[in-house]
DNA sequence: CCTGTAGTTTGATAATCATCAAATCTTATA
DNA sequence: TATAAGATTTGATGATTATCAAACTACAGG
């Protein structure tokens, strides 16, 4: 492992903190490896054996059933995926794949659960972690079910606006296919609810997006921080 | 509190193997109340200052957005509720009210937090109920996005009839208004949804439920351990 | 037991969302 | 740069789900 991406994981708020001997067991056991788009890292149903840390690139969490598949997460270094796995020692419930060619860190999971074990801090890591995954998926949930397509989209874009420094125009980060997957609708259905969101202010041009009257656009999304704020 | 409720809240997963004094700590500072149905006893946006455990009767956790309302689950004795913005000290995402007259023990969340910090073994316990709740919600999100209303529902009467017996048989515990709203429909597309599934095997007169024909039932709702085993 | 209230069902209709097919645009690469 | 593959958009259509109103049912309180 490199250096740089040593250090990188030890800047992540799970390893803060934690006792020296600790974290060099963690490393000791650990691979990194570089991997090409499209790679399918883990498959959902399988042994939880390694806590991935996506280093660079970028993964896709998905979920699928009866032929029909979903994209349930993208994540960006430098975070970790499927903790909850790891911890409870229990299958995955999502599959992964890489969006682009990406560095990955996997860390075996008996090591992680003995560290677990053995040091409070990193436990305790583990439960801030945890508890805040937890809550991303009740907000995921209640967006679900309380809200329309057209809602979800209106929302995403001014999160994705906020991220982008707040100011109107950004460009979309990942795949029209992909965001209509996480957003829980067809790409077809997301072109028209893009086309919907015109007269609220909002222009979209390939992945180019220019939000025009926030004020309109937020009299449609009714963001709140209990499903919108990922702090909150 | 009475020993009855005492002995039952130290027996739960969550309190297990913990140090004594840690848990006197926590039942030093707990009240316990009894509530009569239909009373909210949090809202979503608040802050958390108590961890709920239902001691008796049942509550529902909802969620509200925009004059419309969800129901998230249904939490009966002996569960905690809530845990995850006790330890992060953040706002309840949820709200609850009481299905039936239930007796609820209240402990004050930074008595939660405190012992959290000092006793790991009630560290790792909460790490244990936040994975587990975690992947929960990733079911029902899977849930969600992958299947009709006719699936989800065919898939909740298989599971329902697991926690019966396997009788073929049983009384659904919920009315069906809080039923449809759990699984992301109107009570008439409920309704509906009943009256489909009577081809696969299904019969439905109020609240008694009989499967006469389960291998119907299952090539319809497909139930997969990823979606549909609680312990997965 | 009666009566009112709330839950459930049914019917009619409308909104939302998915599917399929074809056209258009984008992008990677030969 | 030309080409092919894949992504996106558009149109037509159908399935799914929600809404509204009314009828029916079950049940609790007087």
């Amino acid at each position: 492992m490199k250096d740089t991406d040593f250090q990188e994981i030890k800047d992540l708020p799970l390893f803060h903190n934690m006792d020296n001997s600790n974290f060099d067991t963690l490393i000791r056991g650990a691979y990194i490896q570089n991997f090409p788009t499209q790679v399918e890292l883990i498959t959902e149903g399988e042994a939880s054996n390694f806590l991935h840390i996506v280093a660079s690139g970028c993964v896709e969490l998905f979920a699928s059933w009866n032929e029909r598949e979903t994209s349930m997460a993208t994540v960006r270094p430098m975070s970790t995926f499927i903790l909850a796995a790891t911890i409870k020692d229990a299958p995955y419930l999502m599959s992964a794949r890489t969006m682009e060619k990406s560095r990955v860190v996997l860390l075996p999971s008996q090591d992680v659960r003995k560290v677990f074990d053995k040091d409070n801090i990193f436990a305790r890591s583990v439960v801030t972690e945890l508890a805040q995954c937890y809550r991303t998926v009740v907000k995921n949930s209640k967006g679900l079910k309380l809200r329309t397509s057209i809602e979800r989209l209106a929302n995403y874009l001014i999160k994705q606006n906020i991220y982008a420094g707040e100011t109107g125009e950004f460009d979309l980060k990942t795949e029209k296919r992909l965001l209509a997957s996480y957003l829980g609708m067809t790409p077809e259905n997301l072109s028209r609810a893009i086309k919907a969101l015109q007269p609220y202010g909002v222009k979209i041009s390939g992945a180019h997006v220019i939000i025009t009257d926030m004020n309109d656009l937020e009299s449609l999304a009714k963001p709140t921080p209990s499903i919108d704020d990922p702090d909150h």
